[in-house]
DNA sequence: TTGTATTTTCAATAAATTTTGAAAATTCGG
DNA sequence: CCGAATTTTCAAAATTTATTGAAAATACAA
């Protein structure tokens, strides 16, 4: 296969890997145009490769930016803003981990933790049920969250010799 | 809080959690109002709690059903489905990481070991560049399809209690 | 400054996804 | 079987989400 239609493959299926994961098309797919870009690439450069609007360009990469995947980079004597994915996968993943967490399973436990206490008799079943159910989810997700946070501190060979040490 | 606001609180975020993990609002919806009922419910009961129709009921019923997270009922002597959720959420979250690691991380590892195949100078910096990303993300994602498996197979306690020691 | 290159915004449009509801198919007691 | 109850299907409609492109804002060299 030539390099060109392996990009394109590799940029095609990522971006629908991104759909499974509430991420969007355009965005995953820039993100892995830059992934295996050796040099950064202008806003043009991006549009061209990808065939897609100048704004829809711009938002996906801003938003890229706000998730920590990519970083602006500017050439000295260049007018253009050029923009450059972290290539290391182990720092990429752990990004995207503490950003997920942040957005999404830490607002989810403080809810839980108001919907525990609702008011009713335990003996009632739906009550009982309902705070059974609340409680099994927030204990997982607390644990969730405490071995995210470790994971985003551990060095990927720590993290990966250790797992196989527990995971035999 | 009441019971019923309580419920609906948790139906409503279940329901937005559910959509930046690439499920349907309705489906994850559904899902929760089963996982907080004390005793199954028929498509005429969730209808009526989530005010939807007959048909996206029918749908996501056999969506959930398909992903192993809901099973019908046949309760004696009467002529109507009833569905029921699985309560464990432990399980309900083994049996999730088994289907996606099926239906997204194992195609995207094989379509990964073709790529890397890919003609060309490992010299010349584009090939390079490539080869490498696409290396790094296999790596990676051998070693998560390998620990997956072995969490699939775990008992929470044991999880739990091995993940304590490792990330202390 | 001023003029031009570049980036950003956002209302309008397009595309994708979800939902509806009525018709068709199926199931099952009598 | 028959017929009513129940489930399933799916084309059309509604809704949500993504994309465009042109205008506005900004940045910067001269």
């Amino acid at each position: 296969m030539k390099l060109t239609e392996a990009k394109q493959q590799f940029i095609s299926s990522w971006g629908a890997f991104g759909t499974h994961w509430g991420i969007n098309r355009t965005m995953a797919q820039i993100h892995a145009l830059l992934l295996v870009s050796p040099d950064p690439l202008t806003q043009d450069d991006i549009m061209e490769e990808l065939n897609i609007s100048r704004g829809n360009t711009n938002m996906n990469i801003r938003e890229l930016i706000n998730w920590g995947l990519v970083d602006r980079v500017l050439l000295p004597g260049e007018r253009k803003e050029y923009f450059t994915a972290e290539k290391d996968i182990w720092k990429v993943v752990k990004q995207i981990v503490k950003e997920r967490k942040k957005r999404e399973l830490e607002p989810m436990l403080q809810l839980l933790d108001k919907l525990e206490e609702v008011e009713g008799d335990k003996r009632d079943k739906h009550v009982k049920s309902f705070v059974d159910t609340v409680s099994g989810i927030k204990k997982l997700g607390r644990q969730a969250d405490k071995t995210l946070d470790t994971l985003v501190k551990a060095e990927e060979s720590w993290f990966i010799s250790s797992l196989m040490k527990v995971f035999k």
